[in-house]
DNA sequence: CGCCCAGTTGAGGACACTCAATAGCGGTGG
DNA sequence: CCACCGCTATTGAGTGTCCTCAACTGGGCG
């Protein structure tokens, strides 16, 4: 059995030269011929929200990729209440403790439809010990999650409810600006932002009052980027 | 000429050997065998506050193992106000964005007397070719790096001022218990905890009052660890 | 149809922010 | 040695924002 609790789809092992995130993922700096050691089972999955692909504490044998959708990390407070730390998306990498050996350290739950790469640890560490450029890749992986991981406390901890939506919407839309964005449950919104469930609503209401963002079909929004960088920005 | 800005005091080159944060530095995985690699200019030294170890925006070509004292990460928003996003301790890394050729993500000031050794990006990436071990040693600094970022996240930047400014002096008596902790200004108080210094000011002063905490010469606090912690836990 | 859940809206109050004045502390110079 | 200055911390009053509690709405689904 694997890590991953809710397996909606399986796509089938499949070829990483193939894979559309080919040049962001983590082994786009192995060079062709290094992919005939991927006859690993690097699995591909689609996961529905809100599926759960790890729990706190879990001492998993695959790190992840994520190739497409929204994937929340959340942790927990001493009062039971919960806090997103973090989100990640396209092309970003889950689990990198797994190869430390370390227990995870939140939950990773999916906000959208995903479509998620699994890759075995045992395979990464077979490849890292003869390829150094892997190990500088997952160096970049790290390093890239940590300045999201500072991003978001300066960005969407700080300020006032207003600032911090826009913000959130501003930064949901930085993959593809003028392209609507996805918004998910307001109670999700508030653990980014650290505010409750009803500011949230009240703000976007007031947002889509003052006509900085228009609903779509399929709860997707489309913004007034430059009014809402102008609020974000104080 | 180095990236470090302000050199108060200079230990000179020494070995890694005798280093006092040996076991939990980042050559602690090194085989005794490997230190004879190490006749680079690994150079020990000593910072007054607020010396700056290195500023946002600046590539450097260093990292930094702190051996003694506080370091501050400073992060600026878009009205100007800084945001301490973590701060760093004993045996924790800096700068790790040398490895990877990029700049440093935020300023580095310390908050402390500090005592740091800087690392030649060189001579890690001389040691990594070989030592696969100390890959594996980075990316545990990097992992731990990323855990106490969104530690921070839930931690000091959740619940009521009492809340975060109790979870802080708790964080800071963390290393050793029971001892004093330092106490700095008030506006870097605000600035880790998402607070002003007004309230950052009256919320110590209640504390205070209260007999949570006691003053001590040289700005040093006790406190009450068991009643600070109901504090936290809300 | 009616339940259930999520979102919205409202009223009231608590908490933190703002602005402003005061107090304490360390350094400098007379 | 003391007076003065500048800076930081403290305290106060008033305001605003966000939280709490509660009622209401609306869509999805059995």
């Amino acid at each position: 059995m694997k890590t991953v609790p809710i397996r909606v789809a399986w796509l089938g092992e499949q070829d990483c030269r193939d894979c559309a995130v080919r040049n962001s993922a983590l082994f786009a700096g192995l060079q062709e011929v290094d992919f005939g050691e991927l006859h690993q089972p690097i699995e591909d999955i689609i996961l529905e929200p809100p599926a759960v692909l790890y729990r706190i504490g879990e001492r998993g044998r695959v790190v992840f990729t994520l190739r497409r959708g929204l994937v929340k990390l959340v942790k927990y407070l001493p009062d039971g209440n919960q806090r997103i730390v973090r989100l990640l998306r396209h092309s970003d990498t889950l689990g990198l403790e797994a190869l430390l050996g370390q227990p995870y350290p939140h939950d990773a739950i999916a906000l959208t439809r995903c479509e998620v790469c699994t890759i075995p640890v045992s395979l990464v560490e077979r490849l890292g010990h003869e390829q150094s450029r892997l190990c500088h890749e997952l160096m970049m992986r790290w390093q890239q999650a940590l300045a999201e991981a500072d991003r978001w406390l300066a960005e969407f901890s700080t300020g006032t409810a207003r600032q911090r939506v826009a913000r959130l919407l501003l930064w949901l839309s930085e993959t593809a600006p003028g392209q609507p964005v996805p918004l998910f449950g307001r109670e999700d919104l508030g653990a980014m932002l650290g505010l409750t469930t009803e500011t949230v609503s009240r703000t976007i209401a007031e947002l889509r009052r003052n006509g900085l963002i228009q609903e779509m079909p399929h709860n997707q929004l489309t913004l007034d980027q430059s009014e809402l960088q102008r609020i974000a920005d104080g």
